[in-house]
DNA sequence: CATATATCCGACTGCCGCAGTAGGTTTTGG
DNA sequence: CCAAAACCTACTGCGGCAGTCGGATATATG
């Protein structure tokens, strides 16, 4: 799962769908104000969360979008599946001639990655519009903690600014 | 925490590195070989290594690097922080002009990034060289399963192509 | 019907970082 | 001395992001 601007611009969008569309739909000349995003670029956005049918839309004066799922229902991972796209793959397509097979340590961070991945999209397939709404988004003594808890200096020595992109 | 493929290439030629080199320096024409990365790439990547304290130099033929801290001292988090830059924060700088007050969606988001990197920092700063040479990557039963575990459908719909860049 | 409001749609642009290249200079063992 | 290595600086092509522009289509309301 690719992690950038992008994805955070969509989820913001959502996150502002969420709190403030109840019924009616919510235009996107609305969200862009608020959020302080191009309506231009908004489009783009919402025209691939409606691909990933995430959101529905309402044509005409007093249109615009509504949640497909409800805030409940919409996990955050699935806002930047819809938005970002794939990515190419960690490199080692199975079957290539350079593949996997016979060159080690190519593959062996390869289970890294699959394994952080994992890891990235089991949190934000955790959260939903409504738990960001209602600011439910764990604090730091919830998640990893159990598998690390007996390091010395885990909690010690966050990252500065912490994004990905 | 950016997550690039810049990182990755770092995080493989250190895993090369622990892996085959135990006393005496290992050379990058070397790794440059085995991971099929370029020479003068790699050279780059190990300057900011060793800016890091990450890596030891020996000059002069025969030379080469060394892992300055073993493989068990040497996080992969930190070999990401130490190659790719930090990363324009999360836009709502503390104090600016339109910043996180008054603007309520937009800090809601971003306590859900900055909880998002410290999972990511925290998992690849419980795994060291040593364990991804060992093949100690975790499977998918550790970790965030403590707090998922009573979600429906969390262990399945994994994410075809994971990585982030 | 006319019009304003909204979603829709495609094409274009500037920018930045990544990945890689080129061409050097120092250091140092043999 | 010589060759192998680290070291250093500058440049380049490419791709995706963020944003812009100009429209086309649908549809409530007067």
């Amino acid at each position: 799962m690719r992690l950038s601007t992008k994805g955070r611009y969509a989820v913001m969008a959502m996150v502002d769908l969420a709190k403030h569309g109840s019924g009616e739909p919510i235009s996107l000349a609305e969200i862009a104000e608020r959020q302080e995003i191009s309506l231009s670029y908004l489009e783009q956005l919402f025209a691939k969360l409606r691909a990933g049918n995430l959101v529905k839309s309402v044509r005409g004066p007093g249109g615009g979008y509504l949640l497909a799922h409800g805030a409940d229902g919409t996990r955050i991972s699935d806002i930047i599946l819809a938005v970002d796209e794939p990515i190419r793959a960690t490199r080692c397509t199975p079957g290539a001639p350079t593949g996997c097979s016979g060159n080690q340590t190519r593959c062996l961070t390869h289970d890294l990655w699959e394994e952080l991945g994992n890891q990235i999209h089991l949190y934000l397939s955790s959260v939903t519009l409504a738990d960001v709404c209602a600011q439910r988004v764990l604090g730091r003594s919830g998640a990893l903690h159990c598998q690390v808890q007996d390091r010395d200096d885990a909690a010690s020595a966050l990252p500065g600014a912490v994004a990905a992109e």
